[in-house]
RNA sequence: GGGGUCGUAGUUCAGUUGGUUAGAACGCCAGCCUGUCACGUUGGAGGUCGCGGGUUCGAGCCCCGUCGGCCCCGCCA
């Protein structure tokens, strides 16, 4: 037998041909002298009725059918009768008559139910990890890892089309001490010695443009051994680009344009410039660098209206440079004492010490009524132009920890009260994002981006005196860089950076980042030498082909686009890894494996 | 590394103030059923209450520890 249709194409154009229809067993409705099966495919599903007048031997086999046994069935294309037409199925309006019916596989009756109402009654998603090629089977995941094959094709053709060439780079890297923990490879034939894998193929992209292949793009496996996170995975797919010769500008031509070819797979038009928006208005606004901008709800600040204020906690901050700062749920005046409290701890989590609230009601209260004095708050109510009705949310603080905290917290309102129209696609295109980010523990600066990132050249100034003058290190916070990300409804979606080209830039950042020479000659030599040869400006992105893959799919876990994910405890549940090797594959690798660390 | 939350039948869950024989739905097994598509119907099987310890006359329930799932902080150039 050999299959001519699949279960998600027969139509009432089909009635009267026989065909062949092959699949899993849905759902099987026995009625006795006949019985029902919806087989299903990955195309869809088709309802077979197997008679026991017309066919026995069919019907016979039909009986012993349970879910999942992989069956092929031939007959014919039958319009159903008046009033058994099925508007939940594609198929719907048609049904097999079979004539013929073959088990071609018996199946164990599967630990969980693949179809049911209602995604609260999914089995736990442990179970579903653990017979993930079962999970895969149900149409809702089946979609997303289809959308992501045609996500990827689309991105393929979109830099096909614009003249850039696929370029694959190595999975055994070297070690590098910057940056996310590597995962380690150890060399056999160099024992003692180890590969690492890449984090991104950074430094590879970069020498291809000094190679003068003047536009590359790969989509590239990266692996970086940190925890995980509803939207990250220890190994995980990046859109990696990069250019000669371009400017920021054009960099960004590129991130719109591509991200508007995929969006394009769900029917999502987005303007052909996005917007743009620097890291410091992002921050100061949104308290995010990354701001969802489906929703308002901006940040306002207080710091200057509370300047002189005698209440110590407020005055503290505000000595030590923090800030004071708020956000207006609208309507929310209402909010009860445990829902302040909710989100007290919720912004507490960000290093918050509490969060002060003025509710707008039928009168004004605030937790800050007997400390500041019914004027004052009223004044910071008309200063924050809240109104009747509204709750005003405080946090005070450094500026980092006001920025974090109400930027979550402001995320956090809209998820709760239902502010997000999820039918709205909102991008933006951050731009200027600092060099680097200082380290308190450590009194060092680090890269923001990483450290082949640009400086911008009006701070070129700014940072080689920073750099080269000890008294003036501190500056470097202030250098900006030629970095910047595409951001979607709140998710970074990509990121990118103009490059250092000249050799003596990337020795001053180097010594920045509080390399000696030596050691930078050690670790990134190869590269230091390569710049020396004629290397053309240029710069790139990349995108993370799993959250773009979420947008397109509607989810808020990473897991729901990836065929085989782990658990936020970085296992796979299904094949049990990581596991254990073999003392003789350690012996030749020349490991041993310390008592205390098992 | 830290915090939160969950863990009871194959699955999803309920389980009162600590009380005698731990329930429901779906699934599974056996039967009946000529138009179902969440088929209906009759009957049945199915439990180390994650694991270990403790308190108690008595623990699914309380306490301690531990393992695992999920989420968050740190971390993720």
């Amino acid at each position: 037998m050999e299959r001519t249709h699949t279960c998600g194409e027969l139509r009432e154009s089909h009635v009267g041909e026989q065909v062949v229809l092959m699949g899993w067993v849905a759902k099987k409705r026995d009625f006795g002298v006949f019985t029902f099966i919806d087989l299903r495919d990955r195309e869809g599903v088709t309802q077979i009725v197997v008679s026991s007048e017309t066919f026995p031997d069919a019907h016979a086999k039909a009986k012993n059918l349970r879910g999942e046994f992989v069956i092929a069935v031939k007959g014919e294309v039958v319009s159903r009768a008046e009033g058994t037409h099925n508007a939940k199925l594609a198929t719907g309006d048609i049904e097999i008559k079979v004539s013929e019916l073959l088990i071609l596989n018996d199946a164990k009756v599967p630990p969980f139910q693949l179809e049911v109402a209602g995604s609260e009654n999914l089995a736990s998603e442990d179970t579903r990890l653990k017979y993930r090629y079962l999970d895969l089977r149900r149409p809702q995941l089946q979609n997303n890892i289809r959308m992501r094959a045609k996500a990827v094709r689309a991105i393929r053709e979109y830099f096909d089309n614009r003249g850039f060439i696929e370029i694959e780079t190595p999975i055994l890297l070297k070690s590098t001490p910057e940056g996310a923990r590597d995962f380690v490879v150890p060399s056999r034939i160099h024992t003692g010695k180890f590969f690492a894998l890449p984090q991104s193929p950074q430094i590879l992209k970069q020498i291809t443009m000094i190679a003068g292949f003047d536009k590359y793009y790969q989509i590239a496996r990266c692996f970086r051994d940190e925890d995980l996170r509803a939207d990250r995975q220890p190994e995980f797919t990046q859109l990696d680009m990069e250019m000669s010769f371009a400017n920021r500008e054009q960099a960004y031509r590129e991130m719109e344009g591509m991200f508007n070819h995929v969006l394009k797979l769900i029917g999502v038009t987005l303007p052909t410039e996005w917007p743009r928006m620097t890291y410091a208005e992002a921050m100061r606004r949104y308290g995010s660098d990354k701001p969802d901008l489906r929703f308002e709800m901006e940040l306002q600040d207080f710091s200057a209206e509370l300047k002189d204020t005698d209440f110590a906690p407020f005055a503290d901050v505000l000595a030590k440079d923090g800030e004071i700062k708020c956000l207006i749920v609208k309507g929310k005046a209402d909010y009860s004492r445990k829902q302040t409290d909710e989100l007290q701890d919720f912004v507490k989590r960000y290093g918050a010490g509490a969060l002060a609230w003025i509710k707008i009601g039928d009168e004004t209260t605030s937790s800050l009524l007997k400390v500041l004095g019914e004027e004052k708050i009223a004044a910071l109510a008309s200063t924050a132009k809240a109104e009747k009705g509204d709750a005003i949310l405080i946090v005070a603080g450094s500026k980092s920890v006001v920025a974090a905290s109400l930027g979550a917290l402001r995320n956090e309102v809209a998820r709760r009260e239902n502010l997000i129209d999820r039918t709205k696609y909102e991008a933006l295109i951050v731009t200027e994002f600092p060099m680097f980010e200082h380290d308190e523990a450590t009194d060092r600066y680090t890269a923001a981006h990483h450290p082949f990132t640009s400086p911008m050249d009006e701070d070129l100034e700014l940072f080689t005196t920073a750099v080269n003058d000890d008294s003036q290190h501190h500056l470097l916070g202030q250098v900006r860089a030629k970095a910047y990300d595409a951001v979607i409804n709140g998710y970074e979606c990509a990121g990118g950076s103009i490059r250092i080209h000249q050799k003596a830039i990337q020795d001053l950042n180097f010594k920045a980042l509080g390399m000696t020479p030596e050691s930078a000659r050690s670790q990134f030599g190869f590269f230091l030498d390569a710049l020396e040869y004629g290397t053309p400006p240029h710069g790139g992105f990349a995108a993370g082909i799993e959250r773009t893959c979420m947008i397109l799919c509607g989810t808020e876990n990473i897991r729901d686009v990836m065929a085989f994910p782990k658990t936020a405890s970085a296992q796979d549940l299904m094949m049990d890894s990581p596991g254990i090797v073999d003392e003789a594959q350690l012996e030749e690798l020349g490991i041993e494996v310390s008592s205390d660390s098992e």
